[in-house]
DNA sequence: TGATTACCAAGTGATTTACTAGGAATTGAC
DNA sequence: GTCAATTCCTAGTAAATCACTTGGTAATCA
């Protein structure tokens, strides 16, 4: 798993065509204005979500894009694998020659804590974050958590 | 958040030094040897852990590194946090001029989630990760899994 | 036909990555 | 006190990545 910032322009952007899209198509021009990320950079990240199906373009005048699917459908974990390119984690991709020692330990180790980040964003969609945050606008104040955070002072 | 390789490289070698530093201080070259990381890479790395005072270096022969406190009070977002530079979400801080639209709806989106992931991690030590392994071994078969992973087949 | 949009390719300065090189400071063993 | 082992520190570097610019082409609507 990889997070950067590029995931992150991702992820805006595909947020922002969740909740702007209901009717009809959103141009780059417009994600571009709202976010504040440069029109030609969006089209590389359209580029790497339209070939993944995630988005839908629509040339010509009144043209734009569509999510490619359902916003409950789209994980975050697959908007961020779609332009962040999954990296390999250990060299060593279990066949290999670190046999048995300290070294293969924490590549376990390091894999299983992958797996767990991986899951853990492949269970939060597009369509949850619009909802928590309609939700939490209505409540003006609860905080949306799907692990205990003993951070926030739930007092 | 930020998880990059860079992160990737520190926590492989903090559960090396969990791992491997029950009896007695472990040397990066030690480190460098066990997970395949160049020893002045590490060195820059520990810097980091020790600044935030994850790890305690021990100079002269038969020196090396400890863990800076219990393996239990050292989560995987501490030892990424340390070596990756905390970015800044949004550039509006809440208090710009990106009043209201959608840019800040998706801003204010984006950040709880960034809060989620965090707390995710922080939420997860190297000693929960060392002990799980051992009970992995132990019952030689089961996933670690906090979150439900569809994935693993569970037949 | 012309404007509007998605689509595509090449290049670019700045930053980050993972590493090399060359040291200095501290400490244990002899 | 000398020597070796180790941490600690600074500088540099090739390669990759980031976010962006430029300059187009292709499709589609009015």
């Amino acid at each position: 798993m990889r997070l950067s910032t590029k995931g992150r322009y991702a992820v805006t952007a595909m947020l922002d065509l969740a909740i702007n899209g209901k009717n009809g198509p959103v141009t780059l021009a417009e994600i571009s204005e709202n976010q504040g990320i440069s029109l030609s950079y969006l089209e590389q990240l359209f580029a790497a979500l339209r070939s993944k199906e995630l988005v839908r373009g629509v040339r010509g005048p009144g043209g734009g894009y569509y999510l490619g699917k359902s916003a409950d459908e789209i994980s975050i974990a697959n908007i961020i694998c779609a332009v962040d390119e999954w990296v390999e984690f250990t060299r060593c991709g279990g066949r290999q020659n670190c046999s048995g020692g300290a070294r293969c330990l924490t590549h376990t180790l390091w894999d299983d804590l992958s797996s767990e980040i991986f899951n853990f964003l492949a269970n939060i969609s597009l369509g949850d974050l619009v909802r928590r945050n309609i939700g939490k606008k209505e409540e003006e104040e609860k905080p949306l958590s799907v692990v205990a955070n003993e951070d926030t002072q739930a007092a």
